[in-house]
DNA sequence: GCCAACGTTGGC
DNA sequence: GCCAACGTTGGC
């Protein structure tokens, strides 16, 4: 059954065009570092899934975009890198602590459907993105609230 | 296992 | 740049 899903990402680090332009508009979702996330990805997320592309910490934080699963959980290789600010000692090869999927582009909204937005509609009041306080970078959306946001664009 | 200190996220 | 929320770490 396809599942929905939504992924921040800060704009000036990962933007959605950055996504679009990379070979086979396909990207791995590396440098997740919570066990939370780190789970969905590894446990729950499967191949054709539907995401939101998330930006955040910017000047217009909101959903511009729509993504796909294209490859299921696999260790982030970057925790490997000693170079790569995402290192993590307490990650081998062996023992992999952190996860990752690959996503594929699908669209660009016409329009940046934005957190003030959706913190407006009596729809989403259990959407997770709009509770205070949820710093979590990866959130499951419903059928009910991926289909209500998709109508607003 | 508790909890204080600390670090990070991310909106504003 | 501020700060609230909250996850992680580490001493005990």
């Amino acid at each position: 059954m396809m599942q929905y899903w939504l992924m921040k990402s800060e704009p000036d680090a990962f933007a959605i065009n950055d996504l679009y332009s990379r070979p086979n508009q396909t990207e791995h979702w590396d440098g997740v570092r919570n066990y939370q996330a780190r789970n969905m990805m590894r446990d729950a997320m499967k191949l054709g899934d539907q995401v939101f592309f998330y930006h955040s910490n910017c000047d217009e934080p909101g959903i511009v975009g729509i993504m796909e699963v294209v490859r299921e959980g696999y260790p982030d290789f970057l925790a490997f890198d000693l170079n790569d600010q995402h290192f993590d000692s307490k990650s081998d090869p062996a023992r992999p602590r952190w996860m990752m999927v690959d996503v594929k582009y699908v669209k660009t909204l016409a329009r940046t459907i934005t957190l003030k937005e959706l913190k407006q509609k009596a729809e989403l009041a259990d959407f997770a993105l709009i509770r205070p306080g949820n710093r979590l970078s990866i959130l499951p959306v419903s059928k009910k609230q991926w289909d209500f946001i998709l109508s607003l664009e």
